[in-house]
DNA sequence: GCAAAAGTGTTAACATTACACCCATGC
DNA sequence: GCATGGGTGTAATGTTAACACTTTTGC
């Protein structure tokens, strides 16, 4: 049994050869970035969603089949973003203790050690609507951005060059948008983007551009994101699709 | 001999399989954009350069090198920028005609026939020290971007993205340091952000943004770049190694 | 003399930054 | 009453965009 869910669906036959797909994906919960890790129970060591590419797929739509199945969510916002191609990249005794311990029978698993690039994709999901299924054997969780654990691979890399190009494209990557719940405050908004670039932005100033741009729309109910005060809920306005923020 | 030559250094055996590498090259001269693109005697298609990658490289490493056999020059600046995975992106009719014609013995490149991803990097480099052999066989040459030939494959796909690309990334990408050769005139250098920009510049406005921003040193000698008036030289500032220019 | 390329400077509009005061709530 | 989060406004500064006049040279 374990051993077919290893690998399932994947063969040596039924995948692009020697390509991998590997997936960053955020969501933002409680003023804190979120990274999603699993865990098989065979290694000790958490590692990103991911997986392999069908000989009749593209790229984007592996990512989308991979990330479909840990969250149950389908048009995910997922962008590919660097292509990892080290040949030392993974260590091969990472992989053999897998086989290992992943009780394949014989030969069936030996394609798993062949050198393996990695197309990266980023992929925002908003935290409440993912649905995280729980198997004993195959863990899926939320980690805070500032706390991983150790990391299978260069996924340590992998995740540190996401947050560098993200941050770079900023003002075109809709991460407000993808990340926030459908009603937010503007302290949150604002968390969001001090946490990808790194600073505090001054409130008021922050406030002003935002508002500026038409981008959103003021609700009447009051929020309670605040334990001292009600806030402004705000929404976007979805008749707005040119989210860009060039001020960043 | 010929049958030998098509592929080479290439077989199933010594290259990662089901992956490419294609290099949209630019340089600037006469004010104009220009793309390296070579064509084989056995085919009608102009095609980007490229190649494979070897078991023991990393892409950069197979794209640096198949540049350099085409160029003659080392360090050039290059950078992938998107992986291009859709399986219909050659025809597989194309490749046929490439083994049919390439008299390749029997069975010796049936490997060329399955299905490819192609990571796509930009390169830049400066027109007049770039040395193009020519071989009857295998051609290679300068086209200026606004007159392509009909191009195999996918290939001007990847150029069209390419550009994208440069384009959002302007800010951040030293065109005008990669493309100019030692010594140029403020025209030359405008004129290269028209060109990825697809609009005119002020010139007055883009001359004391450049300056004020110090990049560059103004040099003694006057050029000749206008049949009409002497213009100030230019060269970079070796010292400054942060070329941004936010403004774009 | 005219057209084309190049050199130089000013001003108005706009965007950005820095900063201050008030209110509501929980403890 | 005080610490915390939130709402609102203004003034100084910096940046960008629009624009005019002059020079040189080839024809």
């Amino acid at each position: 049994m374990t051993s077919i869910n290893l690998f399932h669906p994947y063969t040596a036959d039924n995948i692009h050869p020697g390509f991998s797909v590997d997936c960053v994906v955020f969501s933002f919960y409680k003023k804190k970035l979120r990274v999603l890790l699993n865990q098989f129970d065979i290694s000790k060591y958490w590692q990103l969603p991911g997986g392999f590419m069908m000989k009749n797929e593209s790229s984007d739509e592996a990512a989308a089949r991979i990330l479909t199945n840990r969250t149950g969510l389908s048009n995910i916002y997922l962008k590919q973003f660097y292509l990892f191609s080290n040949p030392q990249r993974t260590k091969i005794e990472q992989n053999v203790e897998y086989l290992d311990k992943g009780r394949e029978p014989d030969d069936a698993g030996k394609w798993f050690l062949q050198r393996f690039v990695s197309l990266g994709y980023y992929a925002f999901v908003k935290y409440e609507e993912v649905n995280l299924s729980f198997v004993k054997e195959d863990v899926t969780k939320w980690f805070d951005i500032d706390h991983l654990p150790e990391l299978y691979s260069d996924h340590e890399n992998i995740i540190k060059t996401s947050l560098e190009i993200i941050r770079a494209m900023l003002p075109v990557v809709p991460v407000a948008y993808e990340l926030l719940p459908e009603k937010f405050t503007m302290s949150e908004m604002r968390k969001i983007y001090e946490v990808f670039l790194g600073k505090t932005l001054d409130r008021r100033n922050f406030q002003r551009k935002i508002l500026s741009t038409g981008m959103l729309v003021q609700l009447d109910e009051p929020g309670n994101s605040s334990p001292y005060n009600p806030s402004v809920l705000y929404s976007f306005d979805k008749d707005r699709k040119d989210l860009v923020m060039p001020f960043f």
